[in-house]
Parts: structure tokens; sequence; C-alpha cells
DNA sequence: TGTATTGTAATAGTTATCTATGACAATACT
DNA sequence: AGTATTGTCATAGATAACTATTACAATACA
């Protein structure tokens, strides 16, 4: 199975910043291999339908970070040893997006049990419906 | 208990939404009553270290969509009679809520279901925070 | 050597959110 | 009547995240 991009609009985090964060957990999933070319920064622009900047800007970031090789004129790589996102790591940055989510939980004075009730029903409903598609 | 608002930077929303929301939710829940005067804009800016116009902002968003009833040089109050957010339109605010926050998830390749775990963790954590404080 | 493909960069413009500040207008209160 | 308090408005500026466009630079490849 080939890695696939996606973007949300409707979440409020953006774009370039969505980007990278599926490349390091493509990584941690072993969904992207080291050495596994990622999509150019056209055709992922086209792809996404998202300007080309965006794109360069995540790749920019995913470079500075040591999660993938660029070289102008060939391509962006993932890095063959990725010292990023260890599992405790990728532990907190689960926590810090389920912090953010209660925190907006809270904000509205809902309570989060409620919530969460709603949530599995949710995630029941999704996984039935990619379980039909197939 | 005195209703309050809070603000959180890291989740993304603007603050004018979230005190937009928090008004909504509050008197959905019963804990801002019909009649019920809210802070001044001034005050409450102060209270929330805010601009003065973010606050305008949010009273007059919840003053278009008939939430309050403002009056100048006398307050802001919640509506006598609320035409919003009916128990099934609570309901599918919760709703999108839950789905931004999936989409999240799935996008950095994420099992909803662990991610759950986590969740119910902390909550579990924070609860008993909350009462040890008191 | 030429040509296409890659990433990179510069510039300009848009939109949303927020800050800072100062002024104005309606109401309440003494 | 005068003063303080309320919401309102206008202007200017900052920042982040985009889009659009054009150009450039390094590499690959025929």
């Amino acid at each position: 199975m080939a890695f696939t991009f996606s973007l949300s609009n409707s979440s409020g985090v953006p774009y370039y910043r969505q980007i990278v964060n599926q490349v390091i957990f493509g990584v941690a999933n072993g969904m992207l291999k080291p050495g596994e070319r990622l999509p150019t920064v056209r055709q992922l622009a086209v792809d996404l339908q998202v300007n080309l900047n965006t794109i360069a800007k995540a790749y920019s970031e995913l470079e500075i970070r040591g999660v993938v090789n660029t070289q102008q004129g060939t391509g962006t790589f993932v890095s063959e040893r990725n010292p990023e996102l260890h599992p405790e790591e990728k532990q907190k940055e689960i926590e810090r997006l389920c912090g953010r989510f209660l925190d907006e939980i809270a904000a509205m004075g809902l309570h989060s049990r409620e919530v969460i009730s709603t949530l599995t029903t949710i995630i029941q409903e999704r996984t039935k419906k990619d379980t039909e598609g197939r």
C-alpha cells in the first residue's frame, strides 16, 4: 500500500503542518521507509490542490528536522536513519493532541465522558463505512 | 457557582470564537440564565488578558445570533428567550468537534481506538487533580 | 551539450486574527 | 447638569498562513 497524503481544512491545523505531521508519523508507523522517495513538491501541490510553496515549506521543515534529505534536481527522500519520534515522543504528541481537544470541550462546558461516547459512536460509523467501501 | 470564561491559545480556535462558544453552551447548559448579565467588554478583556476589540467581536456575533441583547451604556445580557442550540444542534456541534479531532488523528496515521485510551487516561488524571484541588 | 526535472527563492497580494489607541454615543447615576 | 460606565467604531499595525507567479540553480538523463 502506497503512502498517501490528505488535508483537512476544517481542523484549523495549517496545511504545511499537516504534511509535516503525516511524514513524521508515516515514518514512525513504518508506512514510509528510509530511503523512500516523497512526491515532488509540484506533484504533491497538484494532488492536494495546494500551492507549491506550501509543500516546499513543509519539506523544508522536515529537512531541518532531519526527517528527510532533499537534493535539488533529484528529489526528497526519507532519511536513512531517522532520529525523530521515539515511542515516548509519539505518545507525547498524542497527549498534546488529546489535551487540546479536552480544552476545547471544557471551554464549552461539556462533560468529557459524554463527548467520549459521541466519539466512539462516530468511530464505529466511520469504521463501518470503510468496511462497506471495500 | 458563577460562570467563568477561559481561553486556550494552543487549540488553534480563535479567541473570539471560544468566547462565543462558551456563551452559547453556557446558556444551553443552564449555567447562564436568561437575563443574566455578562461581564463588560472591558472587564472581560482584562480578565482574559485580551484586547477589548476581541471581546467586542464575540459579543457582536452573539448579538447578531440572538443569544444576547446588548445596550450601549447598559451592558450585555443573555436573551430572555433563546432560540439557539436546541439539543439536536448541541449534539451536532459536539459531533463536529469530534469529527475534526478524528480527522487530525487519521491524518497522523494513528489508530483512533488507541488515542481514545490516552484520552480517557488524561481525563482520569484531570478529574483526580480537580478533586484534590478542593 | 542540451533539456527536462528537481528543489529553492523572491516578490506581491489576500485573508483572518489579534493588538493598540483614541474617539464617540447611549445610558445610568449622583 | 455633569460624570462615569457602557458598547461601538475607525484606524493603523503585526503576524501567520496561505495563493500566484516568475525566476533561478542543481541534478539527471538522452
